[in-house]
DNA sequence: TCTGTTGTTCCAATATATTCGAACTATAGA
DNA sequence: TCTATAGTTCGAATATATTGGAACAACAGA
């Protein structure tokens, strides 16, 4: 399984992560992710829009750092790099996948 | 002391936080608020750039919930609106402010 | 009432993001 | 080797953000 080239976790930051999570779509991947505890393909995560604007989406959750994608065959196997980022950021993801979690109910929007 | 009109807490988005916050600028003006620990004008935000920038960048931390501003006079009195946001977002301002803070020495950028 | 101060609004220029169709790449399986 | 599948990249259209100068509004103090 090859991976795809992302940022190390010395490159990742802050403000990346927060511009990645300012979108309504790239938050509904990420949540998805966290609640999986698996990997997920693209095709998993799709969200009845165009492949391309998914693989936008996915391209900027990668550069944040916030997604790895290995790639297994013809499919891309994405994660969430949950440990790294909550050992650089302690606490940052995992209250604001709360947050998501706890809204989700009563969430009109994000 | 005039209060500018502002969102609710419960018209208040996990998005347009992380919108805010997806900006250098913003993230320190934040940042001071968070350590000064009382209100501080535009004035004293002030990060020699034109005022009409900076107001510009109050204007969306005003919108997305993020900052109080009091009207004293001819200043405005700027706040953190700390206490409301953890009660909706328990644990992401916080998280976020003290990453900021333990990244602060070693910081090449946000 | 005049003046200086603080900050906002308006406007236009520029930059950056988003969207999505179409073409393309890589791979698996027949 | 041919075909189908999964995603990416390209390119153009549109939308949204950022920047900063200039004009403006509100107020305090003389």
């Amino acid at each position: 399984m090859r991976k795809i080239k992302q940022p190390t976790i010395e490159q990742v930051e802050l403000t990346d992560i927060m511009y990645a999570l300012a979108d309504p779509t790239r938050l509904e991947i990420v949540t998805r992710l966290a609640n999986a505890g698996r990997q997920l393909t693209c095709g998993e995560l799709d969200l009845n829009r165009p492949k391309s604007s998914m693989s936008h989406h996915f391209k900027i959750l990668r550069s944040a750092g916030l997604v790895e994608t290995e790639v297994n065959g013809t499919e891309h196997m994405n994660s969430l790099r949950m440990d790294e980022i909550e050992q650089k950021f302690p606490g940052v993801l995992s209250a604001i996948l709360k947050t998501l979690q706890d809204n989700s109910d009563t969430a009109t929007s994000l």
